[in-house]
DNA sequence: GGCGCATTTTGATCTACATCAACCGGCATG
DNA sequence: CATGCCGGTTGATGTAGATCAAAATGCGCC
């Protein structure tokens, strides 16, 4: 909860050398937009569990995650979470329906993301309809990503949602870093509990009943997928 | 699961006189614009539970509702089902992030619509930067409500479900046609089960509750709020 | 290396909701 | 007007996952 934040400037070398150039909305643009983004961007600093931002807060920026993780999260008046996704390095966050944030952002280990003013970029889209159209490509995305997420909610088993986790987590981590064979999990078992709408309890009794049956072993921060296909049958199925 | 569709003209009469103008995308378009929209539509009426298009179909139209109301849905492998939402008048589909629907449209009760080739609407759309935007807005408020669906499956009691969805409902069908008393219900209760993640059982059995309660006055094809506020309140909490 | 704290795991029990099975009421059909 | 059908409701029972409680594990810190 804590909001701590470490500002720095652009680290002077241009986003050209930027880790996420090709994933993020900046593929869409030339070498001249990307200069003049950057003149409009400031590389942010956060530390483990900060609060990047929060629910009901005016939008003042949007962010670019260039390094880490961060969680997602909506609450309810009593205090009932729902992760609504893990974001990772390329992920835009902070396009919101009206003028204040509809979810909560926080750091899972350390972040670094690149932050705009959300008046200056709105301006500097306006004449940009290319990279309006790649914004709209990854909102349409992370729409049908979301409802992938109700049928889990609302459809599936304890067992189904672990499994479904784990492919979908490994399949991005692959998309960024190539394909490993051990998933590092660096949120919590009550992340993932509250991502797949179970209790934590729930979540690690299913992690031990998988890890049982040969599906995955589990290791401190991150688990080994042993039998890759029988996993994927289970996220399938 | 029938397809059967019949054709017709667009009516002559302009968009000008079109019931949905003012919500739907169209709200962003000049006159000069919406002749020209108007001449790459055309207007489709579907019968109850016609399947308008289907999950993993080639995305051929984008579809404009007119009149009636749709079920969006996405089946798992073995018949599972879950609504990811109804669409009214006004609502865009077809959106999809790639060549495929990613869900299932059919009709509940007789729909109309206006339907567009994904090329001619694409073309059209090109060099409108205004209606891009229009979309866009659309779509990030879709992600929105859908990560409001995820709290309501991941996080609430039935009793809650039922109740934020009434409301839900309620205030969509307000925004359309003005505030009422008694809410009409289209769907049925399997529908209203699939959409909260329960069982047909369940939704009967909370219905009746609330009933009961003196919360609502169950009527066919409709429900009348007798307790707004206390149904307000199972909302919200 | 040992202490203290937070996280995770495991166990025992409970319960909200699912499942299985009648039953009811409207309404279309002969 | 009986008959069958379909959607909805109600009842009896089962169970996946929640809750409550305690032990085990890992980990930073002195």
């Amino acid at each position: 909860m804590k909001v701590s934040l470490v500002v720095g400037e652009p680290d002077g070398q241009p986003c050209a050398g930027c880790l996420v150039r090709g994933f993020s909305i900046c593929a869409a643009l030339d070498n001249a937009e990307l200069r003049e983004l950057e003149s409009l961007g400031r590389h942010v600093h956060f530390a483990s569990c900060d609060t990047v931002f929060a629910q009901e807060e005016m939008t003042m920026s949007f962010y670019n995650l260039l390094n880490g993780v961060m969680r997602l999260y909506k609450l309810l008046p009593d205090g009932r979470r729902q992760i609504v996704g893990f974001a990772l390095p390329g992920d835009f966050l902070g396009m919101a329906t009206s003028t204040r944030h509809s979810f909560s952002a926080d750091a899972i280990g350390s972040v670094a993301v690149c932050r705009f003013s959300r008046t200056s970029f709105a301006r500097f889209i306006e004449d940009k309809p290319h990279l309006l159209r790649r914004i709209n490509e990854l909102a349409v995305r992370e729409l049908s990503q979301a409802q992938d997420h109700m049928v889990l909610l609302g459809r599936r088993s304890a067992k189904e949602k672990v499994a479904t986790f784990l492919i979908g987590w490994r399949d991005r981590l692959a998309q960024l870093k190539g394909p490993t064979k051990t998933v590092p999990l660096p949120m919590s078992r009550q992340d993932i509990a509250d991502y797949l709408g179970l209790t934590i309890e729930t979540v690690s009794r299913t992690f031990t009943k998988l890890d049982r049956d040969g599906v995955i072993e589990i290791m401190p921060g991150s688990v080994s997928l042993l039998d890759p296909a029988r996993a994927e049958a289970l996220a399938a199925a």
